[in-house]
DNA sequence: ACCGGGTATTGACACGTTTTAATAAACCTG
DNA sequence: CAGGTTTATTAAAACGTGTCAATACCCGGT
């Protein structure tokens, strides 16, 4: 008894079952469906996993159920706060029912990707959301026809028979930005865009030159299209020297960033060039993240409604897991434009 | 073949095995001892793997040896990006050793954590890295009777017989810091701190006064202390009317804050006041998150080594997992101060 | 031809749980 | 109190894999 306690062998079922004086169904019953078991032998159970520290197997419980009963999160990059904020909502939610989420990064990489998905194949994970590196689906089909639903995460773009999906319109939130640019009267727009493969930048490009062709003008004309290799602030600040290349004259009069992680670079770039927004360029980011709100100036942004994408999309995973009869669903979400200092009217 | 192909019965083991004409324990061979089965067998076996798309069912797997291939990772906050960037560290470096990371958040409630403690026991997980909640290393100690051996991080306070800890000297994090200060002139600090329950805040709250007495004043003079119910910038935004309490006159001329949301969140309060650093006062900052160099001023910090936290925290982790023989290490990294724009010489 | 000794493969069991069909006990009802 | 019905419990059979002792095979040496 001189130092700590060593490990124990471990406790089973059985030998709760023995410590009761009763056979280990009736303990299974107990932990799983006790409505069934007789109010005096489900206590003198319960005594006796409370007495032996009993702490279930969900190996051999998903072994035989054939089902676990955790979630997969396939995401991006755990670094970008949007993200972490999606995960809040999917992690709260899960948990309300009793399922453990487990958290796989892609890091943007297909073959990462796909090392998750065989994962959770492998480990007969309930259900997933996913957002997914490309457009190519079959990863997830292949997931699904392991028996591994999967919920579509930030990809309103694919038909609903592969699966669920809970996105925000990316063309109205390209048009909510490109349509506060046009009103503060704006003629020259550069869209800073992420990598080209990624639906969401070519959405929102799309929404934004929608708004200016309502405004009449030639999309073509007015807006430029700058793509960078990350969505992050590094990024950002790196692609200044080509947003303002052409000199003050063709210099565009706002810049639309994909992300907000990227305007907040390009607010810095222009910053150690001696300009600032708005004075010299308006600068609109997307996402609305924490960090939006706390720089100098604030950043007029396109809010997504983060946690409740999450949410939204475990739940969709619920009932998909639940119901007998499912069809897919798809939902999505409207954006809303956040205006804050950082875009004012041009002043020729 | 007129619809998508349903989900078939799963494909195990003892298919392939037929398949190859060869008996289930060869197959289990070819996968997990290959130098065993001679090449031609082997050929045969993986082909059929392939053929039948078999994916190995880790229940199965884990259930018979009694110990799983993922291991947790359980954070105070998902969504404070040091915690994300520490997360990195720990999936790239488990990543590289086949391992699976769960990723768990305590959201700091003692609760959460030990719900999130019970589910890594209940998985068998090989292993966990852990950043309690509070002092109280019950919940470790129990996990770790339960066969589940753990790495403590950013605690570096507790006696390395209960488990390998990786961390970063506080002491000298706010030593550091508050030598800075005082070599700029000021002599009325005030420390932002986090809740007191937290043993960072704590540590550095101490490093500042001994830098204090260091230069011959004290401390009780110097520092005040405020705390705050959160980590972010809300907190550190409402926090400013406090700090600033007093009137110009008693005012601090210095803030330190235990963290960097908290320390952009004052920038940002000071800046609805009229107010700024580093003109009308100083600002320091602990971390150094992506966001710190983003904004303006850009924020003087205390820098901690994020990724090489989790990546040590897992590497200390697999080396006891693989080492027979094992003990404890206690691994302290050194904060470094990184100095910008936040915090200048005092002026009366 | 026989034996010794390695190598390649097999067969059977164990891991901890859930589940189903069967049994035992208790409870009605007429 | 017999017969029937509900309720509580049990025994045994899976689930898919890893392991290990036992076997079959092969080859070279006497």
């Amino acid at each position: 008894m001189s130092s700590t306690e060593g490990i124990r062998r471990p406790v089973g079922i059985n030998d709760v079952a023995a410590r009761a004086g009763v056979s280990p169904g009736t303990v299974s019953n107990v932990l799983n469906r006790p409505e069934r078991v007789a109010e005096s032998t489900r206590r003198r159970v319960e005594r006796a996993v409370r007495e032996l520290d009993y702490v279930r197997n969900s190996s051999g419980r998903s072994l035989r159920s054939g089902r676990s009963d955790s979630v997969g999160l396939l995401v991006l990059d755990v670094t970008n706060p949007f993200f972490a904020e999606v995960a809040r909502g999917v992690e709260d939610t899960a948990g309300e029912e009793g399922l453990a989420v487990v958290l796989l990064n892609s890091a943007e990489q297909a073959a990462r990707q796909q090392r998750s998905i065989r994962l959770l194949a492998e480990q007969r994970a309930a259900g997933a959301v996913i957002m997914p590196v490309d457009g190519d689906t079959a990863d997830l089909l292949w997931l699904r026809k392991q028996g591994v639903p999967g919920v579509l995460l930030d990809r309103g773009d694919v038909s609903d028979d592969i699966a669920c999906s809970v996105s925000v319109d990316n063309h109205a939130g390209g048009m909510a930005a490109g349509r506060h640019l046009i009103n503060l009267g704006h003629e020259r727009i550069t869209y800073l865009s992420g990598p080209g493969h990624l639906e969401q930048c070519r959405t929102r490009l799309e929404g934004l030159r929608a708004s200016v062709a309502e405004s009449g003008a030639d999309p073509d004309e007015v807006v430029r299209v700058i793509h960078t290799a990350q969505l992050n602030a590094e990024s950002g600040e790196k692609a200044v020297e080509e947003v303002l290349a052409g000199g003050p004259k063709r210099r565009p009069q706002a810049v639309f960033c994909t992300n907000d992680q990227l305007a907040v670079g390009v607010l810095k770039g222009l910053g150690e060039r001696g300009l600032g927004a708005p004075a010299d360029l308006s600068v609109v980011g997307y996402d609305d993240v924490n960090l939006a709100a706390l720089v100098h100036p604030g950043l007029t942004t396109v809010a997504q409604p983060k946690y409740e994408l999450g949410r939204a999309a475990m739940q969709l995973l619920l009932s998909e897991l639940h119901e007998s009869d499912h069809s897919h669903a798809r939902l999505r979400f409207a954006p809303e434009l956040t205006v804050r200092g950082s875009t004012a009217a041009y002043r020729p």
